[in-house]
DNA sequence: GTTTATCCTATTAAGTCGATAGGAATAATA
DNA sequence: TATTATTCCTATCGACTTAATAGGATAAAC
């Protein structure tokens, strides 16, 4: 399951790329308009600001603001850095990869095999799907 | 991420699916021939048993036993049973449904949308897997 | 220099996960 | 019938994660 984390940090960032202008959005003004608690959603976008995804400014007049084109952000990137690996297991990530303690040759397990396709087809729809989708729906 | 348990679970019912003959299997078997721990394997067996996946037989020689074919066997129903949803978001769960406390309208929600395709996507692998893909693997 | 905002660190309560412990119940068999 | 082998059941545990909160530091605007 998606944790609260990715889900609020999608809608902020999906709120953000419905902006027209490029004025920098205040976290106030997405948690009342997400219904998102304004202090968790305060280190959501610090965290997204930390890795690259967003550009913020301080004082009066200041917030947060995408620093890329909707249409560059794949949510796939954002699932990585707010949730983790995609993958349903470690064995199988082609970003967070780790043995399995219990398996002696992932080759010869049959879970292993099926989550690759798991992870294959989910992973298609997350690298195709971008903030931009995300605008036009509404 | 998929946990121990479900992953467990499934190796063990994957070995229960590869015995030839129908003699019950005991826990310390599968556990040895899986890395498993026997205490937990055994309280994973226990709920498979309970949820109509299993049979066992108490007692010297007793054990385990599939009651259905391996081809009977969706991956998707035994997922449901040891894991929960197969849904990101409980608002888009077929048998777990939730509504979520943030979205006033989920039509609306583009997270909303795009855990639909990430489910349908996922359902038709797991519903379409079953034991006998485990056996037939190897 | 006051106000408005983000930045940062720490803490917390509740829940989950993986595992363990210990004995009760039941079946086979000697 | 006594012994042994197995599942059955309940309870507990420590470690970790999650979602949220608290409180102040820093920086920018005016």
């Amino acid at each position: 399951m998606l944790s609260r984390k990715t889900k609020y940090g999608l809608k902020a960032l999906s709120f953000l790329a419905k902006q027209e202008d490029e004025k920098p959005v205040q976290i106030s003004v997405i948690s009342e308009a997400e219904n998102i608690s304004q202090k968790f959603l305060e280190s959501i976008l610090l965290s997204m600001r930390k890795t690259g995804f967003l550009g913020s400014k301080k004082g009066k007049g200041g917030g947060y603001y995408l620093l890329k084109k909707p249409e560059e952000i794949s949510i796939a990137a954002v699932y990585r850095i707010l949730e983790g690996p995609i993958a349903m297991v470690p064995c199988v990530s082609l970003n967070f990869y780790e043995k399995c303690h219990d398996c002696p040759d992932e080759h010869q397990c049959s879970v292993h095999r099926l989550m690759v396709q798991v992870r294959d087809n989910t992973l298609s729809i997350l690298e195709n799907t971008t903030l931009e989708d995300f605008v036009k729906e509404n």
